[in-house]
DNA sequence: CCTAGAATGTACGAACTAGTTAGTTATACG
DNA sequence: CGTATAACTAACTAGTTCGTACATTCTAGG
């Protein structure tokens, strides 16, 4: 039902690019105000189409901010998809993917936003989507390959989880970048300060190995 | 201008006990559902008074929720003052720490959702409160304490930096309470489920002080 | 006992907000 | 070329939500 069979793509009445920038324009807003701050006519007026059309596309507020979350977990497994570590030695591959998991959730605030919002709502709206309940990670695969190699090498202690380990990976992430504004509130410490990144990157390795490496 | 002089404490007007009933229907309110989520009614309808004596007291919804996380974090900070961890050896001292941390956590749900909810507005609200924006963290003190003797002893690194080795603390902890709706969605795994409990607590200790300990 | 003021209750309204109604224009396709 | 239908627009509405005006009751101090 997409994709124009002949000719150029028409620069109005386009479907597909519609809906597209509904969803963009909402994912900002979701992102910046959480699911109760949203306003749909705010929404609207930020994109060049009408209120109507996101009640026509989306049929209402919450299955809108449904659609928003698919696509964002969507993007975000796309590009996890990529990793490409195993071909590295165990201990180099767990930093790097701690290393890399680090830049990812650094370069998609608005990602980690929404998950913070959805927990405020205790999951409720992924709980109903199909799509989105019960959805694996390609990253927490490579890493369950990782440990077993690093295992098998006598590297990395035997009872490490993986599921463990992606854990205590997305707590450093998540919590550096989710908790930021109370951290610096209290502390006085920008965590996302430029000049402390190379820092906590290489904390975060440290901290994962030195915890994996057998005593 | 609390404590009666004379007598015994009228059942009925009481400001204070007023004051106390309304942050506390609020506190659990606000935690609930958020900011926005929210409804000034509804935290009306749940205490013994009407929703006049909430502005009465405190003026409208934004100074009443910052006066719900000016007390919030008033009583966590109180509890923290009683850590009592100074007389163990470094090591220990820090593990029990850890666990202590991680047991606070557990048992103040409300307080992690207030703030992961003042992270979505970006700590503004803490920003406005004087008595919130610069508050000392008691916690803080005893960690840098610990480190200072284990590095002297020399079984912690001596680059370990105390607010450092405290967000590590706090990452590992709030992750775990904060993000559990999301995870368990996606990873079907209940951080919270009281089996795993004590497998969590040990890891949190290991992780800190594998980290810490000289290479 | 009396009165000033603090504390409390009731009822209401202005502004906002999600969603809809009713109608219009472009485009694909025979 | 004509028409069925997808894509779109503007204006409106029913219900909600924060906040307040006004009336009332309790209590401390003289």
């Amino acid at each position: 039902m997409a994709a124009q069979p002949t000719g150029p793509p028409a620069a109005e009445r386009d479907a597909d690019r519609t809906r597209e920038e509904i969803l963009a324009v909402a994912t900002r807003e979701f992102a910046d105000k959480g699911y109760d701050g949203a306003r749909v006519d705010e929404i609207a007026a930020k994109m060049s189409t009408t209120k109507r059309m996101l009640y026509y596309y989306f049929g209402g507020k919450e299955r809108l901010y449904i659609a928003v979350l698919e696509r964002a977990y969507t993007v975000i497994r796309s590009l996890e998809q990529q990793l490409d570590v195993e071909h590295l030695d165990p201990e180099e591959a767990i930093r790097q993917l701690a290393e890399l998991t680090f830049d990812h959730h650094e370069s998609h605030p608005d990602f980690i936003r929404l998950v913070s919002i959805e927990n405020i709502h205790r999951a409720e709206h992924i709980a109903r989507s199909d799509t989105l309940s019960g959805l694996a990670n390609p990253a927490l695969d490579v890493l369950t390959r990782i440990l077993e190699r690093g295992r098998a090498a006598g590297v990395f202690r035997p009872d490490a989880d993986p599921l463990d380990v992606h854990m205590m990976i997305s707590a450093f992430c998540v919590f550096r970048t989710a908790n930021r504004h109370t951290f610096n509130a209290i502390f006085r410490r920008d965590m996302l300060d430029p000049t402390r990144r190379a820092h906590y990157r290489a904390m975060l390795g440290e901290l994962v190995l030195s915890y994996l490496r057998p005593h």
